[in-house]
DNA sequence: CAGTGAGCGAGCTTCCGCTTGACTT
């Protein structure tokens, strides 16, 4: 007889299987494995909030597996993760597979030492973590499937609202308003450039009198003119020379959350194809002596590095570049978010000895792209500081009675360290040698005019920092929410692939501002994790928590479902005008989607589409006109079909896919 | 399979977090 050991992830179940040998069988749960019903609320409101779970038809295969090894075992090992959502799975497994006395371990690093150390040590499930997750699944549940039938009733079918979802909206929301009403300023700076021994620098005009001067002090060309006039020619005196050394530390390992970012920045990868490669490079690839995983766990919070790992990329350091490139005892970190739950560790290379450059021939393009990236953080995480020694000079003019200061820098990189595979933009520049007190005649003075910048959109990179930043979303999401806001339709991306939102995204987050503005709060969530907290350290009960929320949620969302027309909600105001009557026009939305009428209904039953097409990507032309594109469309019944862009002129239509 | 706003009413849409499938015409 075996022992059964459940773990979340197939390819944790692989790796550990390898370790365990053949006393242990063990098996994937592949996630939750049972969840609230997906067409009901599956919350008994009435009966302290009790949730009702279901098996989804995806999770029975696996259920019935897992009952099936279970009846030929000797126990039954329930090794989730160790976090709220794992302690959570745990006890469904334990409920499902009518555990009577379920062992529960944790481990935080898959090694054989490890995992054979938690073996030793089994627990009981943790019951009030348990309640903190349902507390947190129901709560989910309530906002989104109370909040979304509400823009059903008021705007348009399809629609959704959420705790994550809304608050990404209202980001993106009032980022476009940002940038709507922001108006530029000017100012000008001056510069001098100077020459020294065939060496040419420029020095920026930086203070007058002692004073460092503001952003705005020359607002106008003529200001700015004049004060090249009157430094013309004047002779630059040398008034101090400062030299300090700086060191830089290098960047942590990544997490889910700085991988996308980086990803973004670096290769122009989405989020949701980032995590994508990602797990293709968990899963393993088959190198030349077998298939094996590159990447740890890619779905993290944690910066943890187990002690082996650090180990031999301090060996691997030294190996390459030399013992003075690598760090004693190694590098640790630590999240700066409270609520990581540190169940996994940070993403890197399981093997050090992989170079990017090694396995380059078993990759396809983007993979090694990615790959090269995180061995690459890992490494650089893990080696000394880089030393760059700074040099500013400072010049003093005078003009009648004012003193004027003009700063030159140049910097140099003293110790490269992490900098040998992690570059980072350092402009060296060396600055001549000049002695304090020393003259110089500048060769020109120049003037340069700048505006300041609107704030810019959001990307994958920027949202999903912020959206961590307030601690909503976590690992396994942000590819997803971002996903979900362009599926309702709410936001698009740009030429950059930046995202702004539409109309209907604008009005969403606008009536969920006005009238729920409490669950699009950026700090909602964090409160909630408070109370979750609570839960979890049995200082308050599930139900409290649910309740103090439910009862004003439930009140006000009763009176806005009342008192609220559909008439004054969803219609958006537009500056264009009538063709027949003059009036302005208004957007409208129907069962087809949105069109643009006329306000002055029904006395004026003027309307004309308003045409968003989705066309078929890649993108093509009508198979009968040869002229229109093939565009999706939808039929009353929410039916996909395929038809040509220049409906009604050309009639063709399809429910083919067309080739 | 090509339209749009009222009202009738059946049946439908929807959340967040865990995890990777793929009944092959």
């Amino acid at each position: 007889m075996k022992n059964l050991v459940i773990v979340e992830s197939p390819t944790k179940a692989r790796t550990i299987s390898h370790f365990l040998g053949n006393d242990f069988l063990v098996i994937s749960s592949y996630g939750h494995i049972r969840d609230l019903p997906k067409s009901k609320l599956g919350v008994d409101i009435e009966k302290n909030f009790q949730p009702i779970y279901v098996i989804p038809p995806k999770a029975r295969k696996i259920i019935k597996e897992l009952k099936e090894k279970k009846k030929e075992s000797q126990k039954v090992i329930l090794a989730c993760d160790e976090d709220r959502e794992g302690e959570a799975i745990a006890w469904h497994l334990a409920e499902v597979l009518n555990l009577q006395k379920p062992e529960r371990i944790v481990f935080h690093e898959i090694t054989k030492k490890a995992i054979l150390e938690a073996l030793k040590k089994p627990r009981a499930i943790d019951f009030n973590l348990v309640k903190a997750q349902q507390a947190r699944r129901v709560l989910d549940r309530l906002v989104g499937y109370k909040l979304s039938p509400f823009l059903w009733h008021k705007i348009t079918r399809g629609l959704s609202a959420g705790r994550v979802q809304s608050a990404a909206l209202r980001l993106i929301v009032e980022r476009e308003k940002e940038i709507k009403e922001f108006k530029p300023r000017d100012y000008w700076t001056i510069e001098a450039l100077l020459e020294k021994e065939k060496k040419e620098f420029k020095a920026i005009l930086f203070a007058k009198n002692g004073k460092k001067l503001e952003k705005f002090f020359l607002n106008t060309e003529k200001k700015a003119k004049e004060i090249v006039n009157l430094l013309k020619e004047k002779p630059f005196f040398v008034s101090q020379i400062e030299e300090k050394e700086i060191t830089k530390n290098p960047l942590p390992p990544f997490k889910t959350s700085t991988l996308q970012q980086e990803a973004w920045r670096e290769l122009r990868f989405s989020s949701k194809k980032t995590m994508l490669i990602a797990q293709h490079l968990y899963e393993g690839k088959n190198l030349a002596k077998g298939r094996q995983g590159l990447i740890t766990y890619m779905r993290t919070d944690s910066l943890n590095i187990s002690p082996l790992a650090l180990k031999e990329c301090q060996l691997f350091i030294e190996g390459n570049f030399g013992k003075n490139y690598s760090v004693e005892g190694g590098r640790k970190f630590k999240s700066k978010e409270k609520l990581t739950q540190e169940a996994h560790e940070a993403i890197r290379p399981t093997e050090i000895n992989l170079t990017p450059e090694k396995i380059k021939n078993y990759l396809d393009k983007d993979e090694y792209k990615l790959y090269d990236l995180i061995w690459r953080r890992f490494v650089a995480s893990q080696m000394k500081e880089a030393k760059i020694k700074k040099i500013n000079l400072l010049f003093e003019v005078e003009a009648g009675k004012d003193k004027y200061l003009f700063k030159a820098s140049g910097s140099r990189i003293l110790f490269d360290g992490f900098l040998k595979i992690w570059p980072q933009k350092i402009d060296e520049f060396a600055l001549p040698e000049l002695k304090k007190g020393e003259e110089i005649t500048p060769k020109e003075i120049i003037f340069s005019k700048h505006s300041t910048q609107p704030p810019s959109r959001y990307n994958d990179a920027s949202l999903v920092k912020t959206l961590e930043s307030y601690g909503i979303g976590r690992p396994s999401t942000y590819a997803p929410i971002i996903s979900v806001l362009q599926e309702r339709g709410y936001v698009k991306r740009d030429s950059k692939f930046n995202f702004y939102p539409n109309e209907i995204g604008i009005l969403v987050s606008d009536i969920l501002s006005k009238h729920f503005p409490e669950i699009v709060d950026y700090q909602f969530t964090a409160k909630m994790e408070d109370d979750l907290d609570k839960i979890a350290q049995g200082k308050l009960s599930y139900s409290d928590v649910l309740r103090s929320f439910w009862l004003p949620f439930a009140k006000n969302l009763a009176e806005k479902e009342k008192n609220l027309s559909k008439e004054e909600l969803s219609i958006i105001k537009t500056e264009k005008k009538c063709p027949l009557c003059g009036s302005n026009l208004v957007i409208r939305f129907s069962k087809f989607g949105k069109f643009l009428a006329c306000s002055n209904f029904p006395k004026c039953s003027y309307k004309e589409n308003i045409k968003e097409e989705e066309f078929l990507e890649p993108k093509m032309k009508c198979p009968q006109c040869q002229e229109g594109w093939v565009i999706i469309k939808r039929t009353k019944k929410g039916r996909i079909f395929y038809g040509c862009s220049r409906y009604p002129q050309c009639q063709w239509a399809s429910w083919q896919k067309p080739k």
